[in-house]
RNA sequence: GUCCCGGUAGCUCAGCAGGAUAGAGCAACAGCCUUCUAAGCUGUCGGUCGCAGGUUCGAAUCCUGCCCGGGACGCCA
């Protein structure tokens, strides 16, 4: 069991306080109480707690809430809530002014806890699995991708530190028609590669991979594939197409470290007969009829535009099919939460599932699909284009090598899913001030060059220090900002908002920045204060390293 | 036509389970290196929070309608 986070502690303390007051003002009654609310004010001159709950009271009370916030503050336990004085603003705000001296416990608590200071239990071990990118493997990863890998992989990491139990999983689209396209696309690249002619279909990959792909093939077996029958040819390209490029993908995945714990196969739930389970089981529940020679889904029992095909009059099964025994899979496999991330061009397809899911006989709310918005690069001020048919497309990859790894975690997770994201990739790639990757990681590497200077000029940076000196405004500031984390980390998890994160980060970096301008930390005049800055320094490093982590950014020791 | 996302400072965006004088970075302007990395700091300038109604003591935040931008609307995946 994780120690209550000391930020956490005294926020409770102080509602009680509140509540308390309240009580002995006689201003409500238990059942009446309002639920008290505290904020931060945005002026610090509004003090470092407010709360509104003379306003909400003054409905049930039948008095002004000036008058109220006065009666409250006259029966608040000051000494109790570590309140050092108590203001009443505005039309009847009641400020607190704190006594911060319990900040320093930040420190102590980070000491103690280290890489898992920031944990909680909010999740409760909830069993969530979070799919992602899962990609066709017909082709390499492009930039949509790489945001929903960013995203997912930061969402996993939050959720984690936050008490879920969390699986990656990436479900390969290993049947239907995209792969028979690829097999046939290699095929026409093949036979060009060895001089000879074949038309590509009319969706066919057109990628440069492709064409590489097959080159491949050509200096590997020569012609043998064009002496074989058509049919043999094909199965040999898809089986070959297949591999090679899920090799490429989870290489791809890796290098951009998104790790995942499963690789779900769409050709199993054919394999398996589960899909034939899946409208089996949609159809005992009363939500399938037939026709046209077709078999329909009821989904607009739930909510849909209209039903959807589930097996075509050819007798194949649409994609919506597989996918409701892949969901069906989900839940067999005992998680109580399944988070899907798809690109914005999938957002069409939330409704269908999500009835799916419901037909099946679960809450909507089991299924949480996020959408990440479109990615625009830019360039020189210009907008690169990305089309993956005219092969011109910059993969992921690309963009890693153009612009560095780092650079390229920290701008796809930085902004919410739901805006579109403009990538400026001369910003990304410039090593200045205005990038604000390195401005994040010069902070981390500042502390570090510190730390190993205190070392050389003889202080003991591992002695315990007497962490009441820090009182400087900037100190202050940045041990508030150090108490946050746990509570950013728990709010980005269960809002599932990881842009929180690098936000996060860079205030932390910019108060580290504003400090350092401010205080000199090593003076060997003040050893005592020298100590307890340092203490300070590692308590940040550690917080700094550890969000850097969860978005998937180095932090490094020097720059 | 229907659905989804966005519309906040010149630009890119935060804030949105309602709270006080709406924030950051960049850009512009003015300062700070004989002192722990100036990849940094400090200050100034800059906004009818798309528009109009509504709910509320109080709305950028909630509701309704409209406008603009992007995306999606297949017995493709």
């Amino acid at each position: 069991m994780l120690d209550v986070n000391v930020v956490e502690q005294v926020e409770s303390q102080l509602k009680e306080a509140i509540k308390q007051a309240v009580l002995k003002a006689e201003l409500a009654s238990q059942e009446e109480m309002p639920q008290v609310v505290l904020e931060t004010p945005k002026d610090k001159s509004h003090g470092d707690y407010a709360t509104n709950m003379a306003m909400q009271l003054a409905r049930v009370a039948k008095k002004n809430p000036r008058q109220i916030a006065e009666e409250i503050v006259e029966q608040i336990d000051q000494q109790k809530a570590s309140v050092k004085s108590i203001d009443i603003a505005g039309p009847g705000f009641i400020n607190f002014f704190m006594d911060t001296s319990y900040l320093t416990d930040v420190v102590n608590t980070i000491f103690d806890q280290g890489e898992d200071y920031g944990q909680s239990n909010v999740g409760q071990d909830e069993r969530v699995q979070i799919e992602f990118v899962s990609a066709n493997p017909t082709g390499t990863l492009h930039l949509g991708h790489a945001r929903g890998a960013a995203y997912g992989d930061t969402l996993a990491n939050v959720m984690e530190k936050a008490g879920y139990s969390v699986e990656r999983e990436y479900y390969i689209n290993d049947a239907g028609n995209q792969i028979d396209n690829l097999a046939k696309s290699i095929e026409v690249r093949y036979f060009e590669a060895i001089g000879e002619e074949k038309d590509m279909p009319e969706d066919g990959y057109r990628g440069q991979d492709i064409i590489d792909l097959a080159k491949g093939l050509v200096d590997s077996h020569g012609r043998q594939f064009f002496e074989m029958d058509e049919t043999e040819r094909l199965q040999k390209f898809r089986e070959h197409g297949l591999k090679h490029l899920l090799h490429q993908i989870k290489q791809d995945l890796e290098a951009f470290r998104v790790p995942f714990n499963s690789w779900f196969s769409e050709m199993s739930l054919y394999e398996e007969g589960k899909v034939e389970e899946a409208v089996t089981s949609l159809r005992e529940k009363g939500y399938v009829y037939e026709e046209d020679g077709a078999v329909w889904f009821r989904s607009t029992e739930f909510g849909d535009d209209k039903d959807r095909v589930l097996i075509k009059q050819d007798g194949t099964y649409t994609y919506l099919t597989p996918d409701i025994a892949y969901h069906q899979n989900k839940i067999n496999r005992g998680f109580t939460h399944l988070i899907n991330i798809w690109g914005a061009d999938h957002h069409g397809y939330v409704t269908r599932m999500k009835a799916a899911i419901q037909a099946l006989g679960n809450s909507k709310d089991l299924l949480d699909i996020k959408i990440t918005q479109m990615v625009n690069l830019f360039e020189n001020g210009e907008k690169v284009k990305m089309s993956k048919r005219t092969g011109k497309a910059i993969t992921m990859k690309e963009l890693i090598e153009e612009v560095g790894l780092d650079a390229t975690r920290y701008f796809f997770i930085m902004r919410s899913n739901d805006s579109h994201l403009d990538f400026d990739m001369d910003l990304a790639r410039s090593e200045s001030n205005d990038n604000p990757v390195y401005y994040v990681q010069y902070a981390h590497a500042r502390i570090c060059s510190m730390l190993k200077q205190a070392e050389e000029k003889g202080v003991d940076v591992e002695a315990t220090a007497d962490l009441s000196l820090l009182v400087a405004e900037k100190e202050i500031d940045l041990l508030k900002r150090l108490g946050d984390y746990p509570q950013v980390i728990s709010e980005a998890a269960t809002k599932k908002m990881p842009h929180r994160i690098p936000q996060y980060v860079f205030d932390l970096a910019s108060d580290l920045h504003s400090f350092y301008n401010a205080e000199k930390v090593i003076d060997l005049e003040q050893v005592e204060l020298t100590k307890a800055r340092i203490a300070l320094m590692k308590a940040t490093r550690t917080v700094l390293k550890d969000a850097l982590q969860i978005i998937g950014v180095h932090a490094p020791e020097q720059m």
